[in-house]
DNA sequence: TTTTCTTGTTCTCTGTTTGTTCTTGCTATA
DNA sequence: TATAGCAAGAACAAACAGAGAACAAGAAAA
């Protein structure tokens, strides 16, 4: 957090600005910032947005942006350091092997960055197979997991399929049908009864080696 | 640690500033480091400051106010006597802003597994643009760097182009003609003189994120 | 449309904080 | 004795922080 050279005032309103990002629904305007922070003149919170600006951790509202808005940047290093997970998370396989997820053993450890997993449980498995190629995920690639057992359509998932076949995919779902959808043109949509596929996680992250 | 000719009153207060880090929310001022180590004179700790500032261990604040903070170098230090085994990499920020690397400030550091990295020095860069899009390394992905500066013929590296514009491409070099060549269809095979193009380092791994 | 309001921006003014420099004096060590 | 390290305090310029006024460009309302 000492890396950037901000004010002291400056570090309190990118602290305030990161811990009540959910407090305002949309970006906050000055007046608002202004409230919540206890200060009486926009032109003296305006000075340390525009640090802020120049530190790269604020975006810079081009006259047509309203409110104040945090950088891709800046929220990279909220997770960065808000969680010092330093835990490994287990390597359970791979997938599309035709076994549920579960059924392998020897599990060992993998060292994976903050950046790549989520708050809740996760684990990693080894990508087989092609499904996923027009997305950029390769054969061979490591996928970080969080685990859980629903998702939002178009999340990627790993689904069990009728207990037996786990797989990479879309999902779509719909009341009475739960669509698998891979992303290579030459595979075909697959659906299914919603009882007959289990989400046994999402899709957070994406490693690959280039060494050998 | 010990290869700096500090005081033992310089000492004093570099473990001090190593050890309470978290003790304070702001980057300490003079004053507070004064209050919080039990001296009463702002001159006389300023002195020792200075003694860490040559020694490197902290940042020259060159009159401005805002406090006493810790070098990148510093920190680093700290990280490798803790975590002998499982250091991060530095994230040196993006490629393809038409900068040297070297030029980026603002380090941190990234947890990489040791899978994507290799025994040799490693740094991390975050890819803009769609250069290699068709290898699967999209705009906004993560790839770790092997530090080096020599390539073998069809390795991705990070090339610096007139030492300006810095960039992700597969090389080619021959006698007289060094070739990079996107991985994009829409874009072209660009050749340079050898002495044109100087190697930063090669690609080792990739990562990805699917949060947010 | 025209009018009013909101929002970002710039400016001046004021007071406080903070890094820096100097001087003075004390203590320990070679 | 000479030297270096350390502490304390005074004094100063620059940086910082806040308030408020005024203005222009969009957004919203009439």
């Amino acid at each position: 957090m000492y890396k950037y050279k901000l004010t002291r005032k400056q570090q309190d309103v990118f602290i305030f600005l990161l811990s009540n990002r959910d407090l305002f629904d949309h970006p906050p305007t000055l007046e608002e910032l202004c409230l919540a922070m206890g200060l009486k003149s926009r032109g003296s919170l305006h000075k340390h947005i525009q640090g802020l600006i120049t530190a790269g951790l604020v975006e810079a509202p081009n006259r047509k942006q309203r409110g104040v808005r945090l950088t891709a940047q800046a929220l990279n290093e909220q997770m960065h350091s808000e969680y010092t997970n330093k835990e490994p998370l287990p390597f359970v396989g791979a997938i599309a092997a035709g076994k549920p997820i579960e059924a392998l053993e020897n599990i060992s450890y993998m060292n994976v960055p903050d950046q790549l997993k989520t708050a809740k449980p996760c684990f990693v498995l080894q990508v087989k197979g092609d499904s996923m190629i027009d997305d950029g995920i390769y054969d061979g690639d490591w996928v970080v997991i969080e685990k859980r057992s629903t998702a939002r359509n178009g999340e990627i998932v790993v689904a069990l399929i009728e207990k037996t076949e786990a797989t990479l995919k879309y999902i779509e779902q719909h009341p009475h049908e739960t669509v698998l959808i891979p992303a290579n043109k030459s595979m075909h949509v697959m659906r299914y009864l919603p009882e007959q596929v289990e989400i046994q996680g999402v899709l957070v992250g994406q490693m690959r080696t280039y060494v050998n």
